[in-house]
DNA sequence: TCGAAAACGATCATAATCGATCATATTGCA
DNA sequence: TGCAATATGATCGATTATGATCGTTTTCGA
């Protein structure tokens, strides 16, 4: 990735919340830490975010008021790291020019930081998503008609709406709150009643979801397994869920998740001294 | 391929994406890198596009222009304390639990500042409107589908939309290029198109300008002056303007202009709907 | 306070990109 | 046709960016 786009991501990720660790960056750059430190301080001397220790921060944290205070705001910060490789692995499916739909959530968020650098024709049904995506990238954005709702920070309409019946996508782009052999689980009728209404708008339906996801159950079935075209989650799944999947059809993309606390070494290590 | 067709795809590249490398043009020109180089260098010299190491990109990026550089925030700043007060007496005609429309414009905007403390239900077209009565108050909020135009920073649809449909509200408050005996002005069909579906739907139509536009002419009539409820306007008002509008049965408010620099006293006109 | 882990800065080898130059191909014109 | 002007592509040394390494500094917890 070229300097230019890295800047772009960088100051993404870094203004959609308070702190962007070098980490994170590395992952989603897929560039090296001396690399992003690099562009850390170069982005510091043109005052376009504050370099601190571990990372980055933005300059202002006004944009961080738009997700404080709100259960979104406490979602969007557990298993980070998995959604985060998750969303990566999910937008890399999509090519310059794709028309896709995402569905509001905290793992879906995530994509955006990825989305920086594309081009894309994007409907969502999440103000945050079509913020962030208005704010720091190119891709054109869509929204349905509806009241915002400020719990799940979606939008959302009792009407028909005429915008996602004329929208047409390739792929449409969900997280979930469980998935099991009945297939892909919601809590809040409110919630399924908007997702069933741009599911039928999307030929592939990619599920992103973290691997806890597959022993979570909840109230409500959204749809069967055999109405998902691809399960994007991380390296945490267990065979059974993964033959589970493989039976009803589905494809499955495993995003490697980068850990940095515990000293697992990916077994390669040969000539150590 | 001729020079004059590489240019054109080479700004095409450029501004359908944030960045486009050298190799990503040589491959879609199929032309050498030597070629694509000199073709950006000179495009560059011409400020078509900006050249950086490994490619080019769009003169203003679109985090610069989501930051500043926009239309949107150029026109925000101009005749703001004569904005603010007209903003202000427009928010002071209504109480909690009414049902409005706000109309998407520089002037209108500035109303989100006088009804933080309120509790109303907002359907507005404008983007930066809706993301402020969001983020800051506890008003409900909603927007029609369709897609979001940076340029005016306001949601467009060619569809019909269903939300705007089955909305009523008592009063829709709307900015203008201009007024005169024939009626509201504005430049753009698509916003003339825009404000004609949204006028529907509200009973009272209340014209937020500045006392310029009375002197200001538009292309495109939106609707005759009887179609106004009221206007308000600063206190720079001519009398024959005043004249025109109570010919036509408008009802005229004007909002005092708070001038720091002479140090008159504002005044609180205490008019409470 | 000490020690381990993480983060950092400096340095170096490698790779990517660039600029200059020259050879070749194309075009326009006599 | 022949010639000049221009555009293009290839080459190569110079410049710059990148990633890995290593020693130092900072942080954090025992």
């Amino acid at each position: 990735m070229h300097e230019t786009e890295r800047h772009r991501v960088i100051l993404s990720a870094v203004q959609s919340k308070p702190f962007a660790s070098v980490a994170e960056l590395v992952e989603l750059t897929e560039s090296s830490e001396a690399t992003i430190r690099r562009d850390i301080a170069q982005l510091h001397l043109q005052k376009k975010l504050r370099r601190v220790r571990g990372g980055a921060e933005a300059l202002t944290p006004a944009h961080v008021t738009a997700l404080n205070g709100r259960p979104f705001s406490v979602n969007i910060s557990i298993n980070i790291a998995q959604k985060r490789a998750i969303a990566k692995a999910a937008a890399d499916l999509c090519e310059d020019g794709d028309t896709i739909i995402i569905n509001g959530g905290t793992t879906t968020f995530q994509m955006v930081h990825p989305l920086a650098t594309r081009r894309l024709q994007i409907l969502t049904n999440s103000f945050p998503i079509a913020e962030h995506l208005l704010n720091h990238t190119k891709n054109t954005v869509m929204l349905p008609g509806g009241t915002i709702y400020r719990e799940q920070n979606i939008v959302l309409s009792p009407f028909e709406n005429d915008v996602i019946r004329n929208f047409y996508a390739r792929r449409m782009f969900m997280g979930a709150q469980g998935i099991g052999p009945l297939g892909v689980m919601e809590q809040d009728p409110l919630i399924i009643h908007a997702e069933e209404k741009l599911l039928g708008q999307a030929d592939e339906l990619v599920l992103l979801v973290d691997s806890e996801k597959f022993s979570r159950r909840s109230a409500l079935i959204l749809c069967p397994l055999a109405r998902i075209h691809t399960v994007v989650t991380d390296d945490g799944i267990e065979d059974r869920h993964a033959q589970m999947l493989a039976d009803a059809g589905v494809r499955l993309i495993v995003a490697p998740v980068a850990r940095s606390a515990k000293g697992e070494e990916p077994e390669a290590e040969a000539a150590e001294g």
